[in-house]
DNA sequence: TTGAAAGCGGTACCAG
DNA sequence: CTGGTACCGCTTTCAA
């Protein structure tokens, strides 16, 4: 049922039932009453869908993020939801599953569905599609764009000094025989991590190996498996995040190799379940939260365009229970 | 940029324009040629609500789910999004955060919005909000509702036997003191599961506590704190669900005590997490999948109403580690 | 095969 | 303070 029904039974036009509504200007408050009543009566709800078309913006906000099921997207995903609640604003999610034409999909809904302003949280961002966001003239920014192009906003987390650091500290217990655990996409953050780590482990001239399948649980298992039975021992698995190292974790155990005093294993990001594995992660802490809201600050026009893009973290090593010194 | 601008540019009406847009009846395929040229140039994307809103049908399903932080809500959410989109159909998810006010606020948003269907994945559901969705007249699927309604499709699982046999198998190993870790909802599958344990271990006469705490890793850590510091030593901790249990396995080992040697652990659902930690959990194989797939079955006039509600499950128990004889 | 025009359910501006 | 009315962008008869 819609506003004219209202209307026509509380006796006034549509537009004072929109005013009613929208608390706007001075509504003689016996008129207020009245038509609020019928709308409890009624229980009537405005169709969202008229009304943005109406009245052009959407208070709504478009997120789409390469994999939900890891928490380390799920966190953000939350903590923008919560500072845009209270600017109230939706927080319209996408989950990419890391495939391109999902992320291409998602941002033509974003841009079909006019929506205030969207958020690229995805490593498989590519330049074309980057094209279609700026072209709809819709306020963008995306999570460590590969290059950034001018006039995109862009929230940069440098990870480079917190791979290195693993690195240099595994080194330091005396590990020689390095492995990384990756997972397909060759650029953005994850591609990051693993350059690093090449480029660390050549530089301290360390035996290395490299190995890659989904970021799930389940890929971190795979992933340590291929690694182990190419004959290759690791005594140091770096993993390119927690979600994944816990699977690595699991299939080292099944092995019978005993972490930390055969193989250390690190992930990155310090999701919460990073410390409630066993033994809990060594890490590096990516501060979500923080992603999460920069994400709904730079995109609400309340916020004021204050607020810049690069986010500078200090890449804090977390000491946990699943590395330590090399095995004799 | 609208219709009218693509109409124009290619010289022909709007109706026209949308014809193509949406492969109607025959428009001559020169006529159709134009068109699409002028639309790939101009990168024209249809506004989303004008098209719903003038079609009348919105090809979203909504859904709202208690916690998709937990995997059992996820991958729930994730079969009903990938046979959706089998179907043409979006998914919009709302996570309420087992909140009732945000479950009311997601059920007016999804009637807004005009949604095709509306899934509740929720157990903070109360009796008022289904009467809004109800006098909505939107389709609707709701999960393990309390009281089963006329009217009011719902998919049950019934979790009874589940948690008997847990019950039961602990006991023939021995055990004679039961605690039971949940969270705070009382109604739906969580408090069901809680009723069953209690009436189980009343049956069998054995000692028994229960203690609860959010739905999420850190709330089954002190729910387990919680549990122990009131000095009741249990040899089995039986947990709502398998991601509680993995908090609680934290704060059992933080506390020196052995699992499953110095105290049994048993989740619910057999999410994959389960199978990643350590111990292993002895846990219930909830179907999740089949229910995403069901409630869209459910929802989509396509899959023809053939498919009936309640799905009956063989509560099959998963023996892991987490679960061995009762210490002498 | 195509165009004109009437909505869909609101918003917002302009009179009164 | 309130009503009339012109859109918002697209779909869908009804004629031509």
């Amino acid at each position: 049922m819609s506003m004219e029904e209202v209307a026509r039974r509380a006796g006034v036009s549509t537009a004072t039932v929109s005013r009613v509504m929208n608390n706007k200007t001075v509504v003689k408050s016996a008129t207020r009453n009245r038509v609020m009543r019928v709308i409890t009566e009624l229980n009537y709800h405005p169709n969202l869908l008229a009304r943005t078309l109406a009245g052009g913006c959407s208070r709504t906000l478009g997120m789409i993020l390469s994999n939900m099921e890891n928490p380390f997207f799920f966190d953000v995903y939350r903590a923008a939801e919560t500072l845009a609640h209270t600017h109230g604003y939706e927080v319209a999610a996408v989950n990419t599953g890391y495939r391109p034409e999902k992320l291409l999909a998602g941002i033509r809904m974003m841009i079909g569905r006019r929506v205030a302003g969207l958020a690229v949280i995805a490593s498989e961002m590519e330049p074309s599609f980057l094209n279609e966001v700026t072209e709809s003239k819709i306020p963008a920014v995306f999570y460590d764009l590969g290059s950034s192009r001018q006039g995109v906003q862009n929230i940069r987390v440098n990870c480079r000094p917190g791979i290195g650091r693993i690195v240099d500290y595994l080194h330091d217990l005396g590990h020689r025989k390095f492995a990384y655990i990756g997972h397909h996409p060759a650029y953005g953050p994850a591609g990051e991590r693993e350059v690093t780590f090449v480029e660390s482990v050549k530089r301290l001239g360390s035996a290395w190996r490299t190995a890659c399948a989904q970021d799930s649980l389940e890929g971190g298992r795979q992933a340590a498996r291929l690694l182990l039975e190419s004959g290759f021992r690791p005594t140091a698995v770096i993993c390119v995040n927690d979600f994944m190292a816990v699977g690595a974790l699991r299939e080292l155990r099944d092995r019978g190799l005993h972490v930390p005093q055969d193989v250390s294993v690190t992930g990155f990001d310090n999701i919460k379940l990073s410390e409630f594995c066993h033994p809990a992660l060594t890490t590096v802490h990516i501060p979500r939260e923080r992603i999460g809201r920069r994400v709904v600050a730079m995109l609400c026009p309340e916020e004021g365009s204050t607020t810049a893009g690069d986010i500078v973290i200090d890449p804090e090593l977390v000491l946990r229970g699943s590395t330590g010194p090399a095995p004799a």
